[in-house]
DNA sequence: CTGAAAGCGCTTACAG
DNA sequence: CTGAAAGCGCTTACAG
C-alpha cells in the first residue's frame, strides 16, 4: 500500500541499498553514486511520490527530528496548560526548530518521562511549576538523576529544583527586582507592596522576587513593611485555589484585602502580569486611580500589556529568545553529550502608565 | 543499550510473543495468556522498566498516537504561530488527546503535507488563513484531493476554501452578527462601522462578518453607510501591511481614519477583538470616550478580554470545544473511513462594558 | 560505483 | 495457553 524503498529500486532498477544511499548521503562523502543511477532514483522516487517511512527510520535507531515540550505540572493537573507565557516560548522554539528541521511535540501528562527512551523525541523543553514542597518532589528529582545519567538533551525554563544542578535557562529575577527598585526610587513611591500567589506552595520565582525587592528596598533605604507582602500564607486571608484564572484571582484578593485591612499602599509590585491585571481590575472597581493613587508593576510583559488601560509598567521577559536558546542548547548537546549549561537571562524594564 | 522485548522475554523465560500478546490485549479476547505467566512478565518488565520501542510499533503499522496541528500560514510565513486564539483551541484538543492517549505535534512549515503518507501523525487539525484570491490556492487544492481520496482524518477550524467541500468546524458568523444587530438594535445605535482587515486579501470571516452585518442592519431598518465599513482595500487608507501585531494595527489606523475624514460613528463592530483593542488604544489616546462617544464590540472572546478597560463586549467562540470536538472528528474518522462532517458552531454574546 | 544480506524491535498468523 | 518464524521498511558494514 504505501510506496517504499522497494517499489522506487524497481522502478529505477537498482538495488534498495543504492536508493537508500541517495538519500542518505553520508557525510564523510566516501559513499559515491554515479550521476546517472542518482538522476535515474530521484526521478523515479519524485514520479512515484516516494517518502521514507519514519518508523523504520526510527526503529533503525535514527533521529525523529521531533523536540517535546512539556509543562510538567503538579499531580493535581494532566495537561500541558497554555498560555501566552507558553505561546511566547513555543513560538521562538518553533521557529528555531523549523529552522533546523524539527518539530514540537507538546506532550500532556507525564509521558514526557520515557519519550526519550523509547525514541519518541530526541530533546525536551521542561517548562515546569516549581515543586518545592510539593509531594512530587522526589520523583522529579529521581526523573532529572535518570536524565543526567543517561545525558539526555533537556533543559528546564524558568524554575529551579532544590538541590539539584539543573542545565536550565532562567530570567534573572534579582536584576529584575533592580530596575524595578530603581524605578520605586525614581518615582518616590515610599509603601511598597508585594503580590505573588495567595496559596501555602507558591511558585519559587515569586518568592525568590519577592524576597529580592525586601532586601533591595532596604539598600535603598525605604521601608520595608513586612504585612504589605501577600506572598504564601497569609494570616486573615483564605488560599486562593488554584485552579482557572487563579493569578487574576490572587491580584484581585490580595488589593481587596490590603483595602478591607486599611494597609495603605503607594505602589504594589505583582509576581507577574496577569497578577497586576486582577489588582488593576479591582482598583478600576473600586475606583482607585491607577496610577495616581497606586502605582502597579508586573512582570513577565506579556501578550497586550501595552494595550491595557492604564498600560501596564513590568519587567520584560524574552520568551520567545528563550524558546530559541533551548533549542540551540538541546542541539549542542547532541552533538556533545558532556555539554551543560545554566543561563542567567537580562530582563528589561517596560516603563508605561501603570507605575 | 535499550531494553527490548527480548530482555523482558528471557528474564521472564518465556518467547517474545508471549511478552508481546501481554502487552497488546487484543480486544476480542481470544488470546489468553495463564494469570501466572501474565504476573511474571510484568514483575520482569516492570523490574527492568521496560518501554516498548516507538519506532518499531510504528514500523509494524500501528497507530502514532500522535496527531497533528499546523496553522497553514500562507507561503510567506512558514510557521504555525501560536496565539492565544490557537492556545484555547490547543488546549482542548490537547485535554481530549490526552483522554485519549494522544499527543499533539505542532508542524511548522509545509511538512503537514506529507505526515500521514509517512505515518508520522494519524490525523492532522489545520488553522489556516483563508486563501481567496492567494497564489496558492491551487496547492492547497490539490492537497485537500490527495487527502479525501485517501480518506485521511483531517479537519479545518474556522475556515473555508472556496469550490471544496471539506470537514470543518467553523463558529456561526450569521448567528453572530445576529446577536450583535440585536444588541446595536437594543442600545438604539444608529451609525454602524465595522473594521475588519485593511489589506487587499483580508481573510474570509472578516468578509463573511462584514456582509451579515449590512444585511442584517437592513433588516432591522437601520441605515448602513458603506463608507464606514473598512475591510479591504480602502480609498485613501494605506494598506496595513500582514506582518507583526497588524490586527491591533487595522483597528487603530481604522479608526483614525474615519475619525480623519469625519465621519462619525456610533458604534464599530471590529473582526476580531485584537482589531477592537486597537480601535480602543486610538480612542483612548484621543479622548474619546468608550462606550459613551463610540460603542466597541469585538469577536472571539479572547482571553483577558474582561481584563480591558472597559472590558470588551464580544461575541464568545468557545474554542476549548471546538478543539475537543475536532479531536473526536478524527477519532470518528479513524475508525470509519467514510465518515464526513461540517459542523456550525452557535455562538454567544458577552456584554460588558464596551457596548 | 553497486548489490546481497543481516538486523533494528516489534506483531501476528500459524502450529502445537 | 505458548512458541517459532515471517516480515514491517529501512540502513549499514561487507564483498565485489
Amino acid at each position: 500500500m504505501h510506496i517504499g524503498i522497494k517499489d522506487v529500486a524497481q522502478a529505477a532498477q537498482v538495488s534498495i541499498g543504492t536508493v537508500s544511499k541517495i538519500f542518505n548521503p553520508d557525510p564523510s562523502g566516501s559513499i559515491k553514486i554515479s550521476a546517472e543511477t542518482r538522476t535515474r532514483v530521484l526521478a523515479a522516487a519524485q514520479r512515484l511520490n516516494y517518502t521514507p517511512n519514519y518508523g523504520a527510520k526510527l526503529l533503525r535507531g535514527q533521529s525523529t527530528k521531533t523536540i517535546g515540550f512539556t509543562a510538567a505540572l503538579p499531580e493535581e493537573h494532566i495537561c500541558s496548560w497554555l498560555s501566552d507565557y507558553s505561546s511566547r516560548i513555543l513560538n521562538g522554539l518553533g521557529e528555531e526548530a523549523q529552522r533546523h528541521g524539527y518539530q514540537l511535540l507538546i506532550i500532556n501528562g507525564r509521558d514526557y518521562q520515557y519519550y526519550m527512551d523509547i525514541n519518541r523525541i530526541d530533546g525536551l523543553v521542561m517548562l515546569g511549576y516549581s515543586l518545592d514542597n510539593n509531594p512530587r518532589q522526589a520523583e522529579m528529582h529521581d526523573i532529572f538523576r535518570r536524565f543526567a545519567e543517561k545525558k539526555y538533551p533537556y533543559i528546564v525554563l524558568n524554575n529551579s529544583y532544590r538541590g539539584l544542578d539543573l542545565p536550565q535557562i532562567n530570567i534573572d529575577n534579582v536584576r529584575g527586582m533592580e530596575l524595578i527598585a530603581e524605578h520605586i526610587v525614581s518615582r518616590g513611591y515610599r509603601r511598597i507592596g508585594f503580590i505573588g500567589e495567595i496559596t501555602p506552595n507558591p511558585q519559587r520565582h515569586h518568592t525568590d522576587r519577592a524576597e529580592s525587592l525586601k532586601t533591595l528596598l532596604r539598600q535603598y533605604g525605604l521601608p520595608v513593611d513586612e504585612s504589605l507582602f501577600l506572598n504564601g500564607v497569609i494570616p486573615g486571608l483564605d488560599a486562593v485555589p488554584r485552579s482557572g484564572n487563579y493569578s487574576h484571582r490572587d491580584g484581585y484578593c490580595g488589593l481587596e484585602f490590603l483595602t478591607r485591612n486599611r494597609r495603605p499602599v503607594d505602589c504594589l509590585v505583582c509576581g507577574n502580569d496577569t497578577i497586576a491585571l486582577g489588582v488593576m481590575k479591582y482598583a478600576h472597581e473600586h475606583r482607585i486611580a491607577i496610577p495616581g493613587e497606586l502605582a502597579v508593576i508586573g512582570f513577565d510583559d506579556m501578550v497586550n500589556a501595552e494595550y491595557f488601560t492604564p498600560s501596564i509598567t513590568t519587567v520584560r521577559q524574552p520568551l520567545e529568545d528563550f524558546g530559541r536558546m533551548a533549542l540551540q542548547y538541546l542541539l549542542r548537546k547532541m552533538a556533545e553529550p558532556d555539554y551543560f549549561e545554566q543561563k542567567l537571562i537580562t530582563p528589561e524594564l517596560m516603563v508605561r502608565e501603570s507605575a
